[in-house]
DNA sequence: ACGCGCAAATGGACTAGACCACTTTGGGCC
DNA sequence: GGCCCAAAGTGGTCTAGTCCATTTGCGCGT
């Protein structure tokens, strides 16, 4: 095979100049420390607040910045890992030696749209529990979970969930019926203003958006879950072993 | 102007307005369909062509839209998922039925700094194979993969990789050496100008990151892998069991 | 009928500036 | 000494416009 060359130089833009002598910064300072302001960049770099302003949004995106409105623009702490498993959320956070708590946004009944209906094997309009959850983890937000259950095989799930914050616990007392396989998905998506606020970032910021089809010991799908992730903050971590 | 009292209503951009209002016009198109141009939007919403593009642009990262300079706005395909297991790139797209071509870029000999020594296993300054190669799908660019390998270890393995594509492969037959486990993990990242051009995308677009790192029976460290995807393309599927 | 070249139209990058929301700070007051 | 509040400074949003690169399609010439 032959390596192909290049005719094409890709054309650098301006703002990733400005990038690149930003990141030349951010490695030479610890987290935490103040990098010059918008305007301070502008002058020394020579070009508009604009270009200044994409570079840094890239950078904060990928979690190398954080901007704080009225203060300043600090280099970020490294990103946290987040493990892929099967066990429950809950247990998850624990075993990594977190402090999970979660709060229950709204908790309701909706008629199933066609996505959903196909998901859990319903009718297009069959009841369904909707239940969205903000997930934070030592106190800081760290997902907003949407969660989607048959309301004709979960009878009272709301209700219990309130005092029950687990749903995989509440899925094993009561209606003895545990996932044992899930097909995850995962992409990249922009924040909406809602879920920028409910996670303490800004609209557009990129997303991590995992979502989880599973299913219980006879093949039947039990819930149907997207959650999404701030970008900036976290990576997910799976181990795989051949065969 | 009437500043609404609700304590905490996340304030709407009017940037994600111009989005809403796309999306609901995205909804009711089939893919390929063409979109108003950008100074037609402008008009028709009564915003700037900033504001305009700034929704366009995140539409275009999300996999909704198509942009093509001198051309148009279309309404993109669906997203293709990509599986995550532990078999080869090229067994893995073979099973799920699409043609896959690998196009070595470049191919050599560094000293490994400190990152790549540690997940290798050896001293900073040793010697390492960067394997830098374009995945291709029926032709489209996938993803670019940088694969960093112990030299010492692996003598010879670039000339050996130049006649058999199939990095696994080299490393059964010639080195009897096989990863049966690895760590791997996903976040998110901006598209560089190189990397923008050769996966034909735009420079800043996000992407999918994909880190391998992957271990022989024995345990040892064989190679650390990084692959940079489309996000507005991919999506990432892994299949899990309990237990 | 065909093809060539050029003009129009598209998206892409960038500028300069206005105004707003929020935080910090320091001076004046008690 | 401590408190409060105004001003200054920060990032956030948006505008209106320029110039460029690429694609498309039309009209002209052959």
């Amino acid at each position: 095979m032959v390596v192909a060359v290049s005719e094409r130089a890709p054309r650098e833009p301006k703002y990733y100049l400005v990038k690149r002598h930003l990141l030349d910064l951010i490695g030479s300072l610890p987290p935490g420390s103040l990098v010059p302001t918008e305007r301070i960049l502008t002058l020394e770099l020579g070009t508009s607040r604009t270009t200044v302003r994409r570079a840094l949004s890239e950078l904060v995106g990928e979690g190398r910045l954080v901007r704080r409105q009225g203060s300043g623009t600090y280099v970020a702490e490294p990103k946290i890992s987040w493990p892929l498993r099967m066990t429950s959320f809950t247990e998850q956070a624990a075993e990594a030696g977190y402090t999970v708590t979660t709060k229950l946004l709204d908790a309701g009944r909706q008629r199933a749209d066609e996505e959903v209906a196909a998901r859990l094997n319903l009718k297009v309009g069959a009841s369904v529990f909707v239940i969205e959850r903000l997930r934070l983890v030592n106190g800081a937000a760290m997902a907003v979970e949407l969660s989607q259950l048959s309301a004709a095989r979960f009878p009272g799930l709301v209700t219990k969930l309130k005092r029950e914050p687990s749903l995989y616990r509440v899925l094993a007392e009561f209606y003895d019926s545990a996932p044992v396989e899930a097909d995850e998905t995962i992409e990249t998506a922009a924040a909406s203003p809602r879920k920028a606020e409910l996670l303490d970032t800004d609209t557009g910021a990129p997303m991590l958006v995992l979502s989880r089809h599973s299913f219980d010991a006879s093949g039947a799908p039990i819930e149907w879950v997207r959650s999404w992730y701030r970008g900036d903050r976290y990576t997910f971590v799976a181990r795989l072993t051949a065969r």
